[in-house]
DNA sequence: GCCGTTTTCGGCCCGACTGTTTTCAGTCG
């Protein structure tokens, strides 16, 4: 029994090793991307293995990737990374992590001095060893000590929702300099993805350089990191990277554009862009040198013959694709929602404000105003009905069986799936069968809106695929808790869900 | 390591910033 997470671990391993190793920057992308590739998979590569697929019609997967993978999946090792792990000690992984600190010059201190460890390291920073190498100044070898003490944050990412009110709080700062045009907050935190890493903010002045200037003034700035002309990067006393880019209002396009991302959906842009002759960067779309588009993100994509597509989408899951065969989602938007099928009881009233035209809650109760479902909620492992209710919600732990999920099929409503993103804890079940069979029985997928415990947009767009309904719900206890359904429509948005996905956009859900 | 309707070899996205240089390599996003 091997998940997709661990074969993605074991190819990502690989891809650092190699790195330091000195291998072919675009082999060690052949890994990692074939690692994003499995771990952001709703289909279980244990089964594909075992059913035979060739694996090799995978975007990225090619013969030896393939071999690879099916060796791991069958033998649960990779003896190329076993070879790589004997022949590489495990510390100079760990040095990856520090900021400054890349493969060739990681290869460099290892070649010189035989450094394995973070320890060792230290010692040669600070004992004037490391400022022997060619290209090892002593800012360098400040940064590298100050990166050893912070390794532990490198690599925490921030829930949306816990960065919405700071990143508000920015673009309300760097609009009140003058001279400011535009001030837009791009990358994952414009894609709406669950969680963010940093965030990437774009402003349109007429002098940039004194906006930069203005915003590492931002109160909450602890650290600058770096502040050139048109790009700077601080960080806030929460350790949130903020990176702030200055563009020119005619490149204001390419620029949102190329910042808001994904990486994969820019890198396949510019790939279609070569194959037309034309190059695209951050200022632009140029055709013989000569610009042609960059004004707005529309124009971009059409001088590349493409469909603008909504930022949710570009993961590059697909979404070119359905841009050239004209079957891009028309995506689902928080004004359609019509009811929130699991709120407190005592919060109806606040739902009437809403607009609501129905509710779900926990008991049984009857009003002229709103129409008020009474839901109950079954942990699938213990399936004991003993009251009435209108639906029922059958709950997906942790230690939920794959027998007692489809037993529970046959019975609930709806199925929601636990999930805890900070812990970093997903159900391993073959949900691509679960699916198939809430399809058959008419059972919709519930997502649940809380920050957290958000289900994957990848399962999401892979339960649509196959028919399966959501019903979009906030789970509130509070009246502040009422608002999270926006959190809820953002990760279907991701998941590709059209109004005629969701149940709760009609005026009567059942 | 992957990929291909001009290619089975020779490309693979592209630019800013930093620190070290004396013109550029490494890192990062």
């Amino acid at each position: 029994m091997i998940t997709n997470k661990e074969i993605a671990d074991m190819l990502s391993q690989t891809a650092n090793l190699l790195e330091i190793k000195g291998e072919n920057p675009f082999k060690v992308r052949a890994y990692r991307n074939a690692a994003k590739l499995i771990e952001n998979s709703s289909k279980d590569f244990e089964k594909l293995v075992k059913e035979g697929f060739d694996l090799t019609k995978l975007p990225g997967i090619g013969n030896d990737l393939s071999t690879y993978i099916k060796e791991i999946v069958t033998t649960g090792k990779f003896s190329k990374l076993e070879e790589l792990k004997k022949e590489i000690p495990e510390g100079l992984i760990d040095m990856l992590s520090i900021e400054g600190l890349g493969p060739k010059r990681i290869k460099q201190i290892y070649d010189a001095f035989g450094v394995t460890s973070l320890d060792e390291l230290k010692k040669y920073a600070e004992n004037g060893e490391l400022d022997k190498l060619p290209g090892f100044g002593p800012t360098l070898i400040q940064k590298i000590l100050k990166g050893i003490k912070q390794l532990k944050k490198a690599g925490i990412r921030f829930l949306w929702a816990d960065v919405e009110d700071m990143a508000e709080d920015l673009r309300e700062y760097l609009s009140k300099f003058p001279g400011v045009e535009i001030v837009e907050i791009a990358g994952s935190y414009r894609r709406r993805k669950e969680t963010v890493g940093d965030l990437d903010i774009l402003v349109v002045a007429e002098d940039y350089m004194k906006v930069s200037e203005y915003f590492v003034k931002y109160p909450r700035v602890k650290e600058i990191h770096s502040a050139g002309l048109t790009r700077s990067t601080v960080f806030l006393d929460n350790d949130l990277q903020i990176d702030l880019r200055a563009v020119s209002r005619e490149s204001y396009g390419a620029a949102l554009h190329y910042f808001t991302g994904s990486k994969a959906h820019n890198i396949e842009i510019r790939k279609i862009a070569i194959d037309k002759d034309m190059k695209v960067n951050e200022y632009g779309v140029y055709k013989n040198d000569k610009k042609i588009a960059g004004k707005t993100e529309e124009e971009v994509y059409e001088a590349v013959g493409l469909c603008y597509m909504e930022p949710e989408l570009r993961e590059n899951r697909g979404e070119i694709e359905a841009c050239l065969n004209h079957s891009l989602p028309n995506l689902v938007n928080l004004e359609d929602i019509k009811g929130d099928l699991n709120i407190s009881v005592d919060l109806i009233d606040e739902a009437i404000k809403l607009g609501y035209k129905y509710v779900g809650v926990n008991a049984k109760i009857k009003r002229d105003d709103i129409k008020v479902y009474k839901i109950l909620e079954v942990d699938v492992n213990k399936l004991e009905i003993n009251e009435d209710y209108d639906f029922l919600v059958g709950i997906v732990n942790e230690n939920a069986t794959s027998e007692n999920i489809l037993k529970a099929i046959k019975k609930v409503d709806f199925l929601r799936f636990f999930r805890d993103i900070q812990a970093k804890k997903e159900l391993n079940i073959d949900f691509e069968t679960i699916f198939e069979e809430m399809k058959k029985e008419n059972v919709a997928l519930e997502v649940i809106s809380k920050p957290n415990n958000l289900i994957s947009e990848v399962l999401i767009k892979s339960a649509i695929s196959k028919g399966v309904k959501i019903s979009i719900v906030s789970g509130a206890k509070t009246k502040k808790e009422l608002n999270f359904i926006k959190y809820g429509v953002n990760q279907s948005r991701r998941g590709w869900a059209e109004n005629k996905d969701v149940i709760n956009v009609s005026d009567n859900p059942f």
